[in-house]
DNA sequence: GGACGCATATCTGTATACAGAACCGTATTC
DNA sequence: GAATACGGTTCTGTATACAGATATGCGTCC
């Protein structure tokens, strides 16, 4: 089975994009992305296109394509949307999970914390996805799941600057927020979601504006 | 200037993928479909990875692209995803939409309503869809706009099927949406626009399932 | 010294070519 | 008669070619 060029690119460029190893605005040159990818202009501009579909590029005619920027402005757009997206998946999940998968978030959270230290930056965002991403498939709503996979990239780039100290009040939020759905207790689940993003996205933004001009 | 192939061939598909001129599952020629639509097959592949990473179409690896499906269960997904989108769309609105707007959309539902009878189901889930993207758009967040945008899209086929008889309905419940955000009352929005979008979620739900085999 | 213009080089946008995989219809066998 | 094997055809996946647009660098002029 010939494995497909474009899947590949797509995911090796969407890593590229989120941990912006482009420069924002910076114009990709096709013709070098291809030979370090090791491949033709023709699959990697199929994967562009798709990148640009999913928010991580932006293209302009004539000029080709430009990573993405990421504004603060942005951010709180991408944040505001969590918060929709994942108050909801919460509120969902509260009715409808499993109460075994329930189990299991709570076993990952025992076991993934509380936080050794020994734990990169990078480790630590995995492991915040993961949880939300469990959340999402415990709402049992596949479009939710892919919204907020969408967003989860977009944003792991500034996701990463605060997390490094942030992991023990993350790891105390993540306890409550399951233990309302366990409670079955949808208005809690989504409220206390709701304010769990918002506090994170307002240290981001505090952070940001104080001098990441990168 | 060389007009784009790619955005013009995106547009065009889109709304075929949209309207279901594919037939669910059916794949999709890339031969047949560049030449009818007078262009090679470069543009055309750069398009329809676009359109599979916005959710119109899929791509099987050996077999190329093929129009989604569009179940019940799919259905339903994505008006929970509506939801969850358009209550936050709702109540950002109220604390944030300018008084101009709130006039300009006041206006827009005088003006395109009470039906005359005279409007085609196409027209009436575009004044439809406009309502709803224009709160949006006062809720001053581009990512839920551009998310609503691409739910609206993959909507479209099912929201026309019980269009005709619902107008009056939903023109009164348009009304009691603006109504809460000109009084500024973002729970309140938030709760009218959450049972709006369900009351219509199970009505198409119901008619789809009692016999749209298509 | 800075701005403008032109020639050159580079890059993008699209068409085409081609190899290999998938599909289809027919014939063959149990 | 149903399932299977096979040959030919079609289609996909990728590389490459090429025209036109864009960027760049240098020389010139004010």
């Amino acid at each position: 089975m010939t494995a497909s060029s474009v899947d590949r690119i797509h995911a090796a460029v969407k890593q590229m994009a989120a941990d912006f190893r482009f420069m924002p605005d910076e114009r990709i040159n096709e013709g070098h992305l291809a030979k370090s990818l090791d491949a033709s202009r023709t699959p990697l501009r199929e994967a562009l296109n798709r990148l640009v579909a999913e928010g991580y590029l932006t293209f302009r005619l004539g000029q080709g394509f430009f990573c993405r920027s990421l504004t603060p402005e942005e951010i709180i757009d991408l944040y505001e949307a969590r918060v929709a997206v994942e108050t909801t998946t919460a509120r969902l999940a509260a009715t409808r999970a499993k109460r075994e998968d329930i189990r299991d978030l709570h076993d990952f959270l025992i076991h993934t914390g509380p936080d050794d230290g020994g734990r990169s930056a990078a480790e630590l965002v995995a492991l915040d996805e993961e949880f939300h991403m469990r959340i999402a498939a415990m709402a049992g709503n596949s479009e939710l799941s892919r919204i907020l996979d969408n967003l989860n990239g977009r944003i792991r780039f500034v996701r990463w600057i605060d997390m490094d100290a942030r992991r023990p009040t993350t790891q105390a939020e993540h306890a409550t927020i399951l233990q309302a759905i366990r409670d079955r207790d949808g208005d809690r689940a989504a409220e206390v979601m709701a304010s769990h993003i918002s506090r994170r996205r307002e240290e981001i933004v505090e952070a940001v504006r104080e001098g990441f001009a990168r």
